[in-house]
DNA sequence: AGTGCCACCTGTGGGC
DNA sequence: TGCCCACAGGTGGCAC
């Protein structure tokens, strides 16, 4: 899936397609995703217009006044604008359509269904935004800020990392690209990690997302952009997907195990 | 409270 | 060519 850069750049690309358009029905097509699609999705969003297309954390949200589509994109979702006679393909879940004129619909393809379309009612937080940790690209995310929720924890650090409540929207691979460029092992335990190589490590994060945001995201297999376009962050990729290669800094073998059920790279060398 | 592990589901790529 | 297995960007929920 989409990590944070992936969702941002679906978000920008969506944006001016849909906003301000007036939605005009909503197809169902397949109901059964991580959680099933609530009533108020079919029933409140025709006839409404999307004001925002606004995004926190890996969620993005469609505001209107009858109140906000939440959506997730899972492992291994998208989301496209695409002319309404765009034939059907299998895992096109949802098809919002859109009154712009030139006949268009938002469509929600999703292969494995880990994603989800959800309903937040005008002025409430859903519980699935509730207890998020802050965005990492905002003022409220940095080193000291790491360091203090870290004290006391015996977790691997990259575990740590990727704990949405802790900071969101850092996923499997932008987590072992921070650490490699931090210079931190992925191993060492979250309470083990100085003051200072948590500002490291807090820069390599916010650094690393923004540029691949503003690559437009990184592209393994199937993620593509709603223009239909792929990110290209992959080949600057230093650790993520490289096992057994060389390190980009040392020329060491990078190495590669599971830390907390997911795949992992590194270098022992540079990476203490 | 923190931690580790499983589950959800489909597609793909590698090894045989 | 075909079969089988391992693995894939996430994260809620559970048992300890």
């Amino acid at each position: 899936m989409p990590e944070l850069p992936e969702v941002e750049t679906t978000r920008r690309g969506l944006a001016p397609h849909v906003e301000g358009r007036r939605i005009t029905g909503v197809v169902l097509r397949r109901p059964d995703l991580r959680w099933p699609i609530p009533r108020e999705v079919a029933e409140l969003l025709p006839g409404q217009r999307i004001e925002q297309v606004r995004r926190r954390a890996k969620y993005l949200l469609l505001d209107t006044q009858a109140g906000s589509a939440l959506l997730h994109l899972g492992m291994s979702g998208s989301l496209r604008v695409l002319p309404a006679a765009t034939p059907v393909k299998a895992h096109d879940h949802v098809d919002i359509e859109l009154d712009d004129g030139s006949r268009r619909v938002l469509r929600f393809t999703d292969p494995r269904r880990f994603g989800c379309l959800l309903w937040q009612p005008p002025g409430a937080t859903h519980e699935l935004l509730r207890d998020l940790g802050p965005e990492p690209l905002s003022d409220a995310f940095g080193g000291d800020y790491l360091f203090a929720l870290s004290r006391g924890r015996k977790a691997p650090v990259k575990t740590f990392l990727m704990d949405q409540k802790i900071v969101v929207g850092v996923g499997n691979i932008y987590a072992a690209e921070a650490l490699f460029e931090a210079g931190i092992s992925p191993l060492r335990a979250a309470g083990k990690v100085s003051r200072d190589r948590y500002a490291l490590l807090a820069a390599a994060v916010k650094r690393i997302l923004a540029y691949a945001i503003e690559r437009g995201g990184t592209t393994l297999r199937d993620y593509i952009n709603p223009d239909g376009q792929p990110g290209y962050f992959e080949l600057e990729l230093s650790a993520y997907g490289r096992g057994g290669e060389p390190c980009p800094r040392c020329g060491r073998a990078l190495k590669q195990a599971a830390i907390g059920q997911r795949a992992t790279v590194w270098c022992p060398h540079c990476q203490k």
